[in-house]
DNA sequence: CTGAAAGCGCTAACAG
DNA sequence: CTGTTAGCGCTTTCAG
């Protein structure tokens, strides 16, 4: 930077404040172009580590994530990528894998590299590194799934009118013996899920006793199979099977597949999330669709209005605001009517 | 750490080296006890952008990428933090959507943020930025794509092989009438594999004017049902497709369902990848697996060989090393016998 | 509008 | 083995 200066002409700290668009303004136009005309004459680059140092911002943001790996997050990475470059940030992702000690260590890691904030997406319902983390006022941002006490703003899909549309269809389409294989019920999701399937099931008449909910210990495909398992043993007549995720769906997929039961002739399915790819699934998926890349541009326009604020003000904490996006269902081929059933089996 | 160094009633600097793994064999075994007490308690982390600053390090590692959305990244992502993390290293993911604008941009980006070194999945053949980066001197790795000079040390599938066994699998079910639905002819895979099946092709006998190639513009469904319509329409006897990658052989199955052909008793269909969910498609698709998280993580090691080797001795070049993996075809439900191709037909 | 000077938190060279 | 000192590249008062 000195080197730029020199060759402009000037102090360095003229062309410092040349190089920085929020405070060239403070110098002479025809300067600052002579300074950025030299920068680029000698492609020079700032040294963001100096910069840190200096201002105690880092214009990096820490996002903690189950598993990468995980259909669901790429778009949501990509969301939170593309409204972070736009502002200059850089997004460092993390993969927990829902390890409680890992994910410890990943946030210590990222605050040693003196993130600005971060976006968490790997909220329990009861989360002792996050009640900390609150209290250390640590510019936070969850997606998708939040913790039982609000401590923090969240971005998500407004899941229960979500499982409402999927009830209402399967009702639509004449079914009555629906049943919800949900998500694990230690995550806000597993349980909001459940909860607006019997709520659905309780509006249409449907008796509590008869709106079955089975948990699945995971968002997974294994979880989601063994649930399933569970549903048919003990509940053969059911005609319809609404999952907590798209994963848990291609699970009951598997085992309707192994016992010889077609999807949708015999068994109804409806998925939820949209995932990249449910449209190629066999049978193509009926899913809820969620606006998975715009969660996370959303969650990070909300950590930036933090960072802002906190920037300006040292302002009261605010108001844990929450952002439901709306979702709807998109009709594939894993739902049919009941009465097709009957005449179905050979 | 001033505040460590006084509760451990040591020097800052000595607290820096009790603090420091590399350097904590330079002080009292006790001392460095006592400086970690003192920093546990206190909830000490270290500054890393200090640290940046002074030791012209980052820690951090920039990896460039299509998309993260491309099922294929992923798991690369993860083999490479896998390793960065375990030695204390951080990726900075960033995608260049094939955009060399944005590419550049991206570098220059990270470039900026001090990385140590590069990993590049987005090589082009002819690709002007890695080529300046060559001169630079910026320790890159390159994934799964390369130049077509050998300017940096490559980690990639064994495409060669990969193909043979794709080919090999057709002929022996009994079909001769095989085309390659390529990959773009300006990106490394797609010319090395379309070359790989024409070799393989030529072994079994089958005349080069046979061998029909037809590239697709980009590895994607869209692209993929272009080339696979064109192909269709000009030689319809094709009994078998060798997709570039599996996004083009989901854009070939679309294709062959809007046509009314049944993959595999009309056509058979082979791609390339083993992309996550690739036994979910209808039907499940044989193809070649690709040990994805593996070529992540070795491109990190390699990398991080040549990070320690700069930071030892000045050394003269390293030869651009390349390791290529071995690769296995998985037979799924998307390739049939020719035989079974005639009675099939209603 | 621009220059001078101080200092962010850390590490490394040098003494002792 | 430990303390002293200087300085990484930048931003930001404070003067002028």
């Amino acid at each position: 930077m000195s080197d730029v200066a020199r060759l402009a002409g000037v102090h360095k700290a003229t062309a410092s404040r040349a190089l920085n668009p929020s405070t060239s303004g403070r110098v002479n136009a025809a300067t600052a172009r002579r300074v950025r005309a030299a920068a680029e004459e000698l492609g020079f680059t700032l040294n963001t580590a100096a910069r840190s140092l200096r201002t105690n911002r880092s214009f990096t943001v820490g996002v903690l994530l189950p598993d990468l790996t995980n259909p669901l997050f790429p778009p949501v990475a990509r969301g939170i990528e593309e409204v972070l470059t736009a502002r200059g940030y850089t997004a460092l992702l993390a993969n927990t894998d829902n390890d409680e000690a890992k994910e410890r260590h990943q946030f210590d890691v990222l605050l040693g590299r003196q993130v600005d904030g971060f976006i968490v997406a790997t909220a329990q319902r009861e989360h002792a590194l996050l009640e900390e983390a609150h209290k250390s006022r640590v510019p936070i941002v969850l997606l998708n799934r939040c913790t039982d006490q609000p401590l923090f703003p969240l971005v998500a899909g407004d899941d229960n009118t979500g499982i409402l549309f999927a009830v209402r269809h399967l009702l639509d389409r004449g079914h009555r013996s629906i049943a919800h294989v949900a998500g694990p019920q230690d995550v806000s999701t597993g349980i909001t899920r459940a909860r607006a399937f019997r709520h659905a099931m309780e509006i249409a008449g449907i008796s509590h006793e008869q709106a079955l909910v089975v948990p699945a210990q995971a968002y997974t495909v294994a979880a989601g199979e063994r649930a399933t398992e569970e549903l048919l043993d003990h509940h053969p007549a059911t005609t319809a099977i609404v999952a907590g995720n798209d994963l848990i769906a291609l699970g009951a997929l598997h085992v309707l597949r192994a016992r010889g039961l077609r999807c949708p002739q015999d068994i109804s399915l409806v998925g939820f999330n949209d995932m990249q790819f449910a449209d190629e699934f066999q049978p193509p998926l009926t899913t809820v669709h969620v606006p998975h890349l715009e969660l996370g541009a959303e969650a990070a326009r909300l950590l930036l209005e933090q960072l802002d604020s906190s920037e300006e003000s040292a302002g009261g904490a605010p108001v844990a605001k929450t952002v439901l996006f709306p979702l709807h269902l998109v009709v594939r081929e894993s739902t049919a009517d009941v009465a097709d059933r009957e005449g179905g089996l050979g």
